[in-house]
DNA sequence: AACTGAGCCAACCGCCGGCTT
DNA sequence: AAAGCCGGCGGTTGGCTCAGT
């Protein structure tokens, strides 16, 4: 069974020649690709437009980068996937001169068993159940014990759809308060109205605790609302595990605000992302060094960081959490 | 040296959405 | 409106490599 496109047509299959890599390089260099269904045909090759798109872009184009992956890629991996998915074409422009297969593919070879050794599902990025030991949750943070479990895995497709936030809204205008309302626990417009100016809230849901046992419809980090289920994959670049440490400040939070914040950090860190993918598409130079890129380490990581770890002069900062 | 199993990765498969006719 | 084409994407597979026995 053939591609659609192939089908008409024999076909040559597996692994390319370089006798056909010369071809095709030579063509789309010469011409461009154009339409991929008349390429094989113009370039003289024995192949399927499909397979000759698949080549170029995996491993003919020149700007990519070859070798194996940095700590600071796979760190962005993680980081970004934890917020989109396995949306690897989306999570491959955030890494420049890599493909959306590379990613893929070290992902399923390397970044899983990282995180599987690390206690962590993959999938959902929270401590599998097997590893959610008491030395956490009795550190400091007690209501993990009152809240219910998520009942949906993390799905960074419900939360992008619905609490998506408008990405051209300036990241400052996101995290302001009405200036007249200082009373965080009663602000003029709900904060998570604020954040998700398109999602419609049922009044049971405009009351964060009640929000909470809606889980269906409801981000994870919402439902996650210690987010210390991160700590681990967070800490694992440090190479050893420590344990979640709820501040004072924390501690001082209302429920709601604690249920906020995360959503807040992944709030933060989806925002700085598109902010890096609208620069990336901006500069359109694959070959921009990590040096050279956009992209904030720094402020992805003190986003990403668990709750009262993450805000050190960050914008965060503009919230009055103690208040 | 030969065998074997695991891991990696290039390539394929099938589905989907957008566009054209 | 429907059908067909095409590019793009994520999931899966098959073959190659290499370490271990």
């Amino acid at each position: 069974m053939g591609h659609h496109c192939c089908s008409k047509q024999k076909v040559k299959r597996g692994l390319w020649s370089p006798e056909e890599d010369e071809k095709l390089v030579n063509y789309i260099t010469t011409h461009g690709h154009g339409s991929w269904s008349s390429v094989p045909k113009l370039a003289g090759l024995q192949r399927c437009g499909k397979s000759c798109r698949l080549r170029w872009i995996n491993y003919l184009r020149p700007d990519l980068k070859r070798g194996s992956f940095s700590s600071q890629e796979e760190r962005i991996i993680i980081d970004v996937h934890r917020i989109l998915g396995n949306r690897w074409a989306q999570i491959a422009k955030h890494l420049p001169g890599r493909t959306d297969n590379e990613v893929k593919n070290f992902w399923n070879s390397c970044i899983k068993k990282k995180l599987l050794a690390q206690g962590l599902d993959p999938n959902t990025h929270n401590l599998l159940p097997s590893h959610k030991t008491n030395d956490i949750h009795n550190n400091g943070c007690n209501f993990s014990h009152t809240n219910p479990k998520p009942t949906s895995l993390f799905s960074v497709n419900s939360l992008m759809t619905d609490a998506s936030v408008d990405m051209n809204t300036p990241f400052s205008t996101l995290l302001s308060f009405p200036p007249t309302d200082n009373n965080f626990s009663s602000p003029t417009i709900p904060i998570y109205e604020l954040l998700n100016p398109n999602a419609v809230w049922t009044n049971q849901e405009q009351n964060p605790s009640s929000l909470m046992g809606s889980a269906s419809s409801v981000s994870s980090s919402l439902l996650n609302p210690s987010g210390y289920d991160s700590v681990q994959e967070n800490c694992m670049w440090s190479g050893s595990f420590q344990p979640m440490e709820i501040t004072k400040q924390d501690e001082m939070l209302q429920p709601e605000e604690q249920v906020l914040k995360p959503q807040l950090e992944m709030k933060a860190s989806e925002v700085e992302i598109k902010k890096a993918d609208k620069l990336s598409d901006e500069q359109n130079n694959m070959d921009a060094s990590f040096v050279n890129s956009n992209f904030d380490f720094d402020f992805t990581e003190s986003t990403l960081m668990p709750c009262g770890m993450f805000y050190n002069a960050s914008p965060m900062d503009q919230f009055a959490w103690d208040c």
